[in-house]
DNA sequence: CAATTCTGTAGGTTTTTTTCCTACACCACC
DNA sequence: GGTGGTGTAGGAAAAAAACCTACAGAATTG
């Protein structure tokens, strides 16, 4: 029987995964947690064989759990689930120490076979999320472990800086006296760095990151 | 014995509020739908004593299914639930026939209790919620002092949202599944309302508006 | 009740922007 | 003295935005 720990403070989300695990015969909910510290707690008490741990808790940082869990159990499988779309936050939850990553709007089937594969010691992730690794390790990479916004130029920064106070590609050749064609090729690179597929995506993260200072 | 339907297309959560529900001896879930047709077919075939919808389903708006459900059967209480905070919809949802509003996050408790008052033929919204409408009643407002944002039609918001969340007109398109035209047609509609004058503009103030007013 | 505005929907054109590619001069770092 | 990152920018093709029009139903108002 596979003991499994939910870290999630959302109660009514909870209860449905918790409901949803329960219907499997092998899976069983042995503790649950609202809050880092009553995670912790459970966790210590419960010796689960894998958590599950929502990053986005109340009082902020569920990351900070996964590397403190992590390091203490460096064996134990750790399912993270998101309400946010992956770009944002799952290389830093993979590096953080977890095991798995999945969005909340996934369907119960493939959250069952995350647990699953998590708890096989494998690791997972979306498909799209997993080609994207894949083609960054193919290309060439030799282990540059700065966060992505640290690896912009400063021209970059600026750039991006601008296009999250909103300006367009224009207003932002103009406020740097270059061309906009040159904006456009920098609009490219960060895109690349950053692992964003088009202007929109590339706006919201310019523009979050902006709100609050951190990507 | 209460009978109750839940239109709600995350199925976790669903599975959740229905665990929540049955632990309540008179209370009885007696149909679940995911999709607002579904929704027509079970609560004509179920005619229950109170219909739980979360105004947030993919493709059609929840709003209109209340809007609908309303009109048909005004006497059949509506209790809305909702991802996002009710300064986003509640108010919406209360005009177009709800009885309740309650937010996805608060706790079990809270929506039981919302779920028995709504029952009970009264209305049910948070404190906050129900100051502010009061406020804005007493202080004899000579009509629309809503903010530029509360001036956006249902689709307008919806549009406006998702914009927020990072996506693309063609995203919002298939999400929606409407025309790419049509949601072309929205936001030149929101930017209007809201004094935006491109498309940099619109994303910026979206991205915002979001991160401020829900999470 | 008839007239008008509002809302949801979408097609057609024209402009603008984005995307993708290429290029090249510096500068720095082995 | 190459090799690679950085700042700069042009061209072509594709996509998106901007602007316009239209129309059916709902809602509202005279």
């Amino acid at each position: 029987m596979t003991c499994i720990v939910i870290v999630e403070d959302h109660p009514v989300f909870r209860a449905g995964l918790k409901e949803l695990i329960e219907t499997e015969t092998d899976l069983h909910v042995c503790g649950e947690a609202d809050t880092i510290n009553k995670a912790r707690k459970v966790i210590e008490e419960k010796q689960p064989d894998l958590v599950i741990v929502d990053i986005t808790l109340r009082g902020r940082n569920g990351i900070e759990l996964i590397q403190e869990l992590h390091r203490d159990s460096p064996l134990l499988p750790i399912l993270v689930l998101s309400m946010h779309d992956e770009s944002l936050y799952a290389e830093r939850a993979f590096r953080a120490g977890a095991s798995g990553y999945i969005m909340k709007e996934e369907t119960s089937e493939s959250i069952i076979k995350a647990i699953r594969i998590v708890h096989g010691g494998q690791k997972y992730a979306s498909k799209q999320f997993m080609a994207n690794v894949l083609n960054k390790f193919l290309s060439h990479s030799p282990e540059d472990t700065r966060s992505p916004i640290d690896r912009l130029t400063h021209r970059e920064l600026d750039v991006f800086r601008l296009l999250g106070k909103g300006m367009t590609t224009k207003d932002i050749a103009t406020h740097l006296d270059l061309s906009a064609k040159t904006i456009g090729t920098y609009r490219e690179r960060i895109k690349v760095k950053l692992d964003l597929h088009n202007a929109s995506d590339l706006m919201h993260a310019a523009v979050r990151w902006l709100e609050k200072g951190e990507l």
